[in-house]
DNA sequence: CCGTTCGGAGTACGAGTGTTCACTGACTCG
DNA sequence: CGAGTCAGTGAACACTCGTACTCCGAACGG
C-alpha cells in the first residue's frame, strides 16, 4: 500500500489535463463546442496541438468530459435542498437560491451545458441529457418521498421532476444572459414560476386527471 | 400597378437566396452555426463564394435570415389557438397538437431554433430571443382576455406567457430528440405538464401570491 | 437600341485546420 | 542502476477556410 501507485508523472498529466479542459472552456464562452479546434484549445493551454491526442480522442471528448465535470459533482445537492425541512415557500426559495448562487460561482461551466445541450455535438447532447435525465429521477425520488406526494404515480412524479429539471436549466440560461445586474428580476420571476407549479402540485389530484 | 416592378433579375436573386437558406438548413442539422461555412454552403447551393456575399455579409447574418424565416410566420397562430373557443382541457390538446404537426412539417428549422437559441452566435441569439418575447407577450395578451384572467396583474401575465413559451420551446427540442416514433409520448408527457401548470392557474390568486 | 447595372464566375492568396510521424528526455520500476 | 514507458515536442502533410480581385453577360431603364 502506501505511496499511491501513480507518481509525479500521473499527477503532471492531471495538471496538462486539466489545464486543457480549462483552456476549453474559457474559449467556449464565445463559441461553441463544434468550432472549437483541437489547435486553439493547445494554444490556451500552452502545449503542442499533439499533446491533445494523449488526452482526449476528439474534442467531442474533450466536451463530454467538461460535461461530466460540471454536472457530475450536482448530484444528490438538489434532491437534498428538496428535502430539508420547511414549507414549500422555504425549499422554494432556497432551490432557486442554490441555482443562482451555483451560476454566479462557475458561470462558464453552466454557460457550455446551456450552449451544448441543444448543440451540435452528438456525443455531448447525449452526455447531458443523460446527467439531466438522472437530475429528473433523483428530484422524482426526493418528491416522492414527501407526505403530499401521497396518491401520485411514478410517471406523474417523473413528470414533475422533469418539470422542476427544466426549470432550472431555463433558469440558468436566462441567468447567464440577464448578467449580474439582472439577476434580482430573473430569480423573481423564476420563483414565481416555481410557486405556479407548486400551486398546480396541490391541486393535481382534485382536478381528476384524465388517464389516457 | 400589374406586373410587379421586380423582373426576372429579381426573382433569379430571390431564387439562389433561397437556395442558400435550403443548403445552410440541410447543413445544419448536424452542426451549429458558428461552425458552418460560407464556402460549404456556397457549395451545397450550386454557386460560387463570392456569390453569397451578393446576398448574406456574414454566415451569422444568414442564421438572421433563417430565425426570421421560421418564426416569423408564426406570429399570432398559438394566440390564436388560445383564443378559440372551448374549455381549457380541449385548448391545452389543440396547442400541443399544433406545435407537434408544426415540428413534424418542418423539422429542420425547429432543430436550428432550439440549437441556437442558446448558440455561440450572438445576432442569432438575439434575433431568437426577440421572437420569443413577442410570442410570450402575444400569449400573455391572449390569456389577458380570457374570462380566468380577472385580477391578474400584467407581470403574472407576462410571466405566465413566458412559461407556456418556454415550454413549447422545450417540447419542440423533446419532439426532435425523440423522433417520430417516440412522438406520442412527448406529446402525452407535454400535455400532463400543461395541465398542471393550468390547475396551478385556476388556484394562483386563490393562493395569495407574496409580493417581494 | 445602347449604355448601365449587377448577380454570379473564376482565380489567387495567406492563414488556419486535423492528423501523422519520428523524436526526446524525465519519470517509473524491477 | 538500467531498461522501458510515455507525456510532450517539432516538423511536415494535405487539406479547408474567408476574402479580395477582375471579369462576363444577361437583364434592365431611358
Amino acid at each position: 500500500m502506501s505511496h499511491t501507485p501513480g507518481g509525479i508523472r500521473q499527477t503532471q498529466k492531471l495538471r496538462t489535463r486539466q489545464a486543457l479542459l480549462e483552456a476549453a472552456l474559457a474559449l467556449l464562452e464565445h463559441q461553441s463546442l463544434s468550432s472549437l479546434g483541437l489547435r486553439e484549445v493547445t494554444r490556451a493551454a500552452g502545449v503542442t496541438p499533439t499533446a491533445f491526442y494523449r488526452h482526449f480522442e476528439d474534442t467531442a471528448a474533450l466536451g463530454v468530459a467538461l460535461v461530466e465535470e460540471t454536472l457530475g459533482s450536482l448530484h444528490g445537492l438538489i434532491a437534498a435542498v428538496l428535502m430539508e425541512t420547511g414549507d414549500s415557500e422555504e425549499r422554494l426559495d432556497r432551490s432557486v437560491a442554490l441555482i443562482a448562487r451555483h451560476v454566479g460561482a462557475q458561470p462558464a461551466h453552466f454557460r457550455f451545458i446551456a450552449r451544448e445541450q441543444h448543440g451540435g455535438v452528438g456525443p455531448v447532447r447525449a452526455a447531458i441529457a443523460a446527467q439531466l435525465r438522472r437530475f429528473a429521477e433523483e428530484v422524482a425520488c426526493a418528491l416522492g418521498q414527501e407526505p403530499g406526494a401521497a396518491g401520485w404515480s411514478e410517471e406523474d412524479l417523473l413528470m414533475l421532476g422533469g418539470l422542476y429539471v427544466d426549470h432550472m436549466v431555463i433558469t440558468t440560461s436566462t441567468l447567464l444572459e440577464a448578467g449580474p445586474e439582472g439577476e434580482a428580476e430573473v430569480v423573481r420571476v423564476a420563483r414565481r414560476r416555481l410557486r405556479l407549479v407548486t400551486i398546480g402540485r396541490a391541486h393535481w389530484l382534485d382536478e381528476a386527471p384524465a388517464q389516457d
